[in-house]
DNA sequence: TTTAAATACATGCATTTGCATATATTGTCA
DNA sequence: TGACAATATATGCAAATGCATGTATTTAAA
């Protein structure tokens, strides 16, 4: 059992994954895919945009007021920039949002959240909550979602 | 604590999730957009058409010579019908499976890998298989994958 | 057996995404 | 300072996706 490892300084270094972690990798495409397709299913459901929507409207909020530029956006939402780019201009064009330039930075958009983004946001999270619940808590205990949590942050982690 | 639950015959049914049920989704979320893009971009930069090319691949060969119908692959693979038609198409067109009428249903299709596809499935593999060891199998020892698929497996589940 | 409902798949059209490139600044270095 | 690389964002065009609807069978019912 040599082959595909490599081992530098006595730490064994897998080229190719374990059945283990194959097996993993396909439950976790499969798992999210399913989960998240319920939960925008229900979201739509309820007359309301996809969760991408609120995942920009959540960040503004956390940013709380200060605004944000496009590319902390695309950094905390693991977006393509110009796909940034145009989610804020059709979120902007809902009036969801607002752009003005950055004070500091003449390249730069600040981003932030207007009152109906704010109202928007209040009015799904009801509906995107019970969705979690429905597809995601329900199957799982307590110490199952903390493990899960903990598992999922590892792959998370920037090291290594 | 009684807001948000709901007791039936007993059995405590959350309406709502904990805030360990939210992590543990914010994290699903983030953890499988990540992996995923890095292995659809190691695949794209070795000059492979994306993941789910290979996944239809992957299917016609469990199948094993006897063809799939279009709506199998849908089951399998968790996408929408007129996405597998098109799928289905633009993999003809590259001479990769091959659309025969399905000889017990008028309907129907039945969808069979050509040579040429099992050979892109070969020489997909080893590089797909180093990138998901890269990208998630380097950040989990075996304990660890495979308690993760086995939580994943629970979101799975078609019960409850 | 005609007729209606259901199933399997395809397709026209609008929206979204990807890809490459453009535009406007801002830093850097000679 | 002046030229040039780097950064932040936008955008034209092609490909992919979503949505609604169309078409051809097949099944079920009258």
């Amino acid at each position: 059992m040599h082959m595909h490892e490599s081992c530098i300084f006595g730490v064994m270094s897998r080229i190719d994954p374990t059945e283990s972690t194959v097996n993993a990798w396909a439950r976790l495409i499969r798992a999210q895919t399913k989960v998240l397709d319920a939960v925008e299913e229900d979201l739509k459901a309820a007359g309301f945009p996809p969760l991408a929507w609120y995942d920009v409207l959540l960040e503004l909020r956390r940013a709380d007021g200060a605004g944000m530029r496009p590319m902390e956006l695309q950094a905390q939402l693991l977006l393509a920039q110009h796909n940034v780019s145009r989610l804020i201009d059709r979120m902007d064009a809902k009036n969801l949002v607002r752009k003005k330039r950055a004070s500091n930075d003449g390249r730069g958009q600040l981003v932030e959240m207007t009152e109906a983004g704010r109202d928007l946001l209040r009015r799904m999270w009801p509906v995107y909550r019970r969705a979690i619940q429905r597809h995601m808590g329900s199957k799982l205990d307590t110490s199952e979602t903390e493990r899960l949590a903990e598992l999922l942050g590892k792959l998370l982690d920037h090291g290594s």
